[in-house]
DNA sequence: GTCTATATTTTGATAGAC
DNA sequence: GTCTATCAAAATATAGAC
């Protein structure tokens, strides 16, 4: 059997800049349809012929933009830890009360989280068995760090109840931050509503007040 | 290259009961161990080489007690969602407001989570590619729809604040106990002590008393 | 219940023509 | 930039002996 597609492909590209007339794909191309993939049916199951597919050229034409499987993984988990650190260090720039911080990142990463879906939801199921995953796991927990220590300024400033742990307090924060990945789909709209509800229920719960 | 692992195994089976003296292993003991290394490798990326290998067999062994790799994440998603819709008709049966159906609810999750961790965490990370896969995801949903509709009937009681998609607000709570499979490990304990926790935030929030 | 041996398919990746 | 053709390795699974 050959490696050509069996049908035509589902997504042409249209003229860009630096497209030399000829109809063809770049990296960015590669990369985008390569981590729709990966989201659709995993990293592992994922084949080079599956991306090759479903931008209707051949396996050996994807090596032509890419150098192998992992350097896509490698490219689309930078994109959206690259987003995540943008963010917590406006943050940490802010001449605010570590609760507003706090409130600012929770927000700042549910917005970053919609504009890089697919990185950032790439990002989320890397487990670390790889050199580049472990690398992603790395930044995570850091990411994670500056967190928790936002909560415990904010615990000590009295602002964040003081009977739950920091470290708990801000995966579980981040966890349902996290879930949207799960269910949040763009043409949802309304990201920034969204980033509300999210920053509310983190700091208020769900009960409400007329208790 | 022969199939026989080249290494003792790390683990070895004790005699338990319906054992015949000789030691051997069931189906049992296949699954969680397959369970195990799908949970820190990847289903995909899990070969029956790997399987038969933890358990210091071969292959052609594992698929003595099993019929295929398939089977072994049918099973274990079904004991996983077993337990959840087990806590949800128990749940649905009592007595009491939605808001206390509710919480009731995210508090037993939280301990199916933790006495089934490494089924849930499976569970969650089925992505609906295989026909095993979409009846999971089909059962996911529709525990989700229970949540949910719980969430609308604590809001009709005015017990949950009116200003938030029921739908929503069920994600991102469920987003929170979900995450546990992150970073939640047996040996840390205090699962009671965390599902307190879990509830108390989602209901209440992360901000304290004294604003 | 476990083994050796093997069938069959699919994978990631490369060479070289156009 | 894409193609055909091909490779070597690894995958799932089965047959049949002990």
């Amino acid at each position: 059997m050959t490696d050509r597609p069996a049908e035509a492909p589902a997504a042409v590209v249209t003229d860009g800049p630096r497209r030399r007339g000829r109809r063809g794909h770049d990296t960015e191309a590669v990369l985008l349809a390569a981590v729709r993939l990966f989201n659709a049916r995993g990293y592992d199951f994922t084949s080079m012929f599956d991306i090759a597919e479903s931008l209707g050229i051949t396996k050996s034409s994807v090596y032509h933009h890419i150098s192998g499987k992992e350097q896509l993984l490698q490219m689309a988990v930078d994109r959206a830890l690259d987003g995540l650190f943008e963010a917590a260090d406006e943050v940490r720039a802010l001449d605010a009360p570590a609760i507003e911080r706090l409130e600012q990142l929770i927000r700042r990463s549910v917005l970053v989280l919609g504009e890089r879906l697919d990185f950032v939801t790439l990002l989320l199921r890397v487990r670390g068995n790889t050199a580049v995953e472990q690398q992603a796991v790395a930044r995570r927990r850091e990411f994670d760090a500056r967190v928790t220590e936002l909560v415990k300024q904010a615990q000590a400033d009295g602002h964040v109840r003081a009977d739950v742990d920091a470290a708990t307090a801000a995966r579980l924060m981040f966890g349902m931050v996290n879930s949207l990945t799960e269910w949040y789909r763009p043409s949802r709209g309304g990201i920034e509503a969204l980033a509300d509800t999210v920053t509310d229920l983190a700091f208020h719960g769900l009960r409400s007040g007329e208790e």
